[in-house]
DNA sequence: AAAGGTCGGTTGCGTCATGCAACCAGCCAT
DNA sequence: ATGGCTGGTTGCATGACGCAACCGACCTTT
């Protein structure tokens, strides 16, 4: 799905949305933000088809969302990165979880964002709602929150 | 494609992307901000097909996102409005537009988001970067940016 | 040295969402 | 009654996707 291009629109978010607006390419990159860097990885947390997981992590590479990093040399391995223009994604990133959160679980959230400073959690406006600081990825821990619990998962 | 459910994912932004995450969703929601209410000027606006529009406005409607409403009978007609949970996508929606103008327009926006109060630009997390305004939906109005200034558009 | 396991894919096939264009129904103006 | 406007629906072809099998390079085990 991908390919599509929105030719006519001259606008930033259409533009976005031809890199990441598709099914899988947004959760890739929520992933890496939880720690998956290998194809493996991905593909199990994910369920997507192997093959599609490989045109998606080689798009986010060619647009330098993503790295190829060499960890293993015979044979070759490399694992998937979060570049900066990557990380950046984060905040887009947050606040549609934060919106989801509100809104189609508003009885508990599936993972808590926490302020590794005080441990308050992150609001819609991405600020830690305890203490009032402005939160980016390396202020935050992600915690399972009530409507995780019970499943155990990681 | 939104049919695709992440049925093992719990997670808000999976769920979320259920909702928005396909080609053309965000988009509608975009001209929605824009002040765009009917059939027609989402379809010329976006140069969607038809039965995808169709099929998409009334996903919209049933997710609570939209709602129809009446402005003219025999024949009945009715426009496409934001709810208040449309509208608090807005940070969402913003949020990735900034990021496409920082890695995908760096030499010049194509639109510009500036506060009412001062004229002062938004800046990537949603704040006035005059006078450091916390800014929603109702505090912007919109301007073409550079790249758009040659096209004349609307 | 043979067998099995791991990792990171590629290939082939069938299906379903999409793009596209034609058509239609209700109503209005002339 | 003819044509136009709005807001769709229908039918067909394409192509992105899901799925499962396969593959190559290497390692470990027996």
């Amino acid at each position: 799905m991908l390919p599509r291009t929105y030719d006519n629109q001259l606008c930033s978010l259409a533009r976005t949305l031809e890199l990441i607006g598709d099914r899988w390419t947004l959760l890739v990159i929520r992933d890496a933000f939880l720690g998956l860097r290998r194809f493996e990885d991905f593909q199990k947390s994910l369920g997507v088809a192997r093959n599609v997981l490989t045109d998606r992590l080689n798009r986010l590479v060619e647009q330098g969302i993503l790295r190829r990093e060499l960890y293993q040399e015979r044979p070759e391995r490399y694992e998937y990165r979060l570049t900066r223009k990557g990380v950046e994604l984060w905040p887009a990133m947050m606040t549609m979880m934060k919106w989801g959160d509100r809104y189609l679980y508003p009885e508990g959230h599936p993972r808590l964002i926490l302020h590794k400073d005080c441990g308050g959690e992150i609001d819609e406006r991405l600020h830690c709602s305890k203490c009032g600081a402005e939160l980016g990825p390396t202020d935050v821990y992600v915690e399972a929150g009530p409507a995780l619990a019970s499943n155990e998962a990681a």
